[in-house]
DNA sequence: ACTCTAAGCCAAATCGATTTGGCACCACAA
DNA sequence: TTGTGGTGCCAAATCGATTTGGCTTAGAGT
């Protein structure tokens, strides 16, 4: 007599309830023709059993896998803990996981891909790809296999595809601007990267229709994507320079290298230059000052990702994208500047 | 005619090669009776073809899903930003992803689950449970369901499970102990966290025999494990008032909130206290000084929990848990205390 | 020449579900 | 009475691999 041995099988369901296999298939599955009563024993018995439906046997059948596949964003060894060590993508993924779960799908994570092949090799009906670059890789080996995609981001090489869902960098700019100008800042600059995500693009193209639309001078400062430690303080020296009173900077690790070339230069945020960075983290919180951030509501965007992806794999029609509406979190950095009033 | 429609299957491979599906099968997984030369050939039609085996079909009947269970730490809601916003988290993950897929095994990200029936309905081999707590209820479900567990971390309530993988963190304390002492404190103080992962109890009975075997008086902080803002600045403003001459801080957040208490009350690190902290992370790295961090080398970690896992998940018998040698990045938060000299 | 063994290969059973096609039964209309 | 349509249920086929248990054939031993 083995205890808990092997799980129930659905041949042992349909003994208990006295039916076929096949009735007790339409019942777990809504399908078929099968009498309310019966329908109610069938699911009563199921249920005290335990039973589960073997996955690979489901899979098999069925052709589903009821698993999505979440690929991380490509950067290379040096950037990866720059980049990525920001709470945000925690976060995602921790939602991306519970969002996936909740719709009965497991959450496969992969690692950076090189061949087809090892796509190939797992049983899954779908992929979220976060932070594509343009013409990525990945969502084309996605697209060879024949799979739905979504990416967390915009391929900003092929604006005709819808399949993305992503927070509104152009208005969270837009509110940052706005708000550091409502602070009282003159000389507002920006301090981004040149990696080729939407966010960045859209951060920039903002920033420049906006220093336009207020007729101000634009005072962009662009950190090369690599050996970042020196690259950031490199940035933000040439940024300085520049002599701006406020500052956006989308990505942290750049907001970290600025902070700390204000204080070697003697320069006090905010009291000399605001700064308001585009990702809300727990080092922004806990800076010295507080930095004001943007809320990107990872919670959010993991769900409408896994929704909008679900929708494709269950073969409903393409969707538009979606468009994740953004908070502004004003912390001391940006405090209003009060000596010039 | 459809072009990448529907992958090769194994009958594919055998009429093209001129044998049985029986013998691909045997040449695929090294078993039965072929000939040389037959293996040879059917090799290289599989690969000519680009044959990747339904992963279903081949789980179905094997019976096994060659998916391992990733379970990260269970810290409610309010914490967990705070705890695992330590790249240390993120690198753990990627690594175990990273290893799991070199051995041939897709890894499943779980998240907190309740209930037996959550894990019940994924077709998985084992898991590997983070920062277990003591009897924790993820290792009870796995027991339950007869599959192989890892955990990374203790149970300190079950000093007989030898099934986990850990960095040492008595070693870790001790070794950044004698630094402290080394760099000439001579009230070395430890502010730590209630929380009974093993990571912590195993620092603080190191710090104990630490200060025993020296003859210095323990003078230990603990913070509580529940909003973690305000507890970090009430249990660092305890730490001062001990008025100690340096400080080993395990956890990321609370050598956060340390520094900002020094701030307040005009003290300079390392001047006036040397800080170290349990864990290195890009806040480590950055910080306002940098603080001198243990290395858990979370990749070497992810390797050994992801072996110890299939060494289980393959039969054979029980390996003696990992111990992760941990290794002290010095950094300028506890340069050497001249004043005194 | 006559077993006997082992090598090389394959047909068929198997894993556990879903899905197809159809049978039996009943109610109702012609 | 006979046809017609719908309901409730099930036997068997199916998904794509692995594994079992032979069936040949060739070569060695006597």
């Amino acid at each position: 007599m083995q205890p808990s041995r092997s799980r129930p099988r659905i041949r042992d369901v349909a003994e208990a309830a006295g039916v076929s296999e096949t009735t007790v298939s339409h019942v777990l599955n809504n399908k078929g023709r099968v009498d309310a009563a019966t329908r109610a024993r069938v699911a009563e018995v199921a249920e005290r059993l335990g039973y589960r439906p073997n996955s690979n046997a489901r899979g098999l059948r069925s052709g589903r896998a009821d698993t999505i596949a979440l690929l991380m964003p490509i950067v290379d060894l040096d950037a990866t803990h720059h980049i990525l060590a920001v709470d945000f993508y925690l976060s995602l993924t921790m939602n991306v996981v519970e969002a996936a779960f909740e719709r009965d799908q497991a959450l496969l994570q992969l690692p950076p891909l090189r061949r087809l092949d090892d796509l190939r090799r797992f049983g899954i009906d779908g992929g979220i790809v976060v932070d594509p670059l343009p013409s990525d890789p990945r969502v084309a080996m996605f697209d060879r296999l024949g799979l739905p995609v979504v990416t967390i981001g915009r391929d900003i090489a092929h604006p005709g595809d819808h399949r993305w869902v992503a927070a509104d960098s152009a208005a969270g700019t837009l509110t940052v601007l706005d708000h550091l100008a409502a602070a009282g800042a003159r000389r507002v600059a920006m301090l981004s990267v040149d990696i080729e995500w939407s966010w960045f693009a859209d951060a920039e193209r903002a920033y420049a229709e906006w220093t336009a639309r207020h007729g101000r001078a634009p005072l962009l400062v662009l950190a090369r994507p690599d050996k970042l430690d020196s690259s950031a303080a490199e940035a933000a020296g040439r940024l300085l320079d520049l002599e701006p009173d406020a500052v956006y900077v989308p990505p942290q690790w750049l907001a970290t290298g600025l902070l700390r070339a204000t204080r070697e230069r003697g320069l006090s945020v905010p009291g000399d230059l605001l700064v308001s960075v585009g990702v809300d983290s727990h080092q922004a919180r806990t800076s010295e000052p507080a930095l004001t951030a943007v809320d990107l509501d990872p919670a959010r965007t993991a769900r409408e990702a896994v929704d909008l992806l679900i929708s494709r794999i269950e073969g409903h029609p393409p969707q538009a994208p979606r468009v994740i509406p953004i908070t502004l979190l004003p912390r001391r950095s940006t405090a209003a500047i009060t000596r010039r009033a």
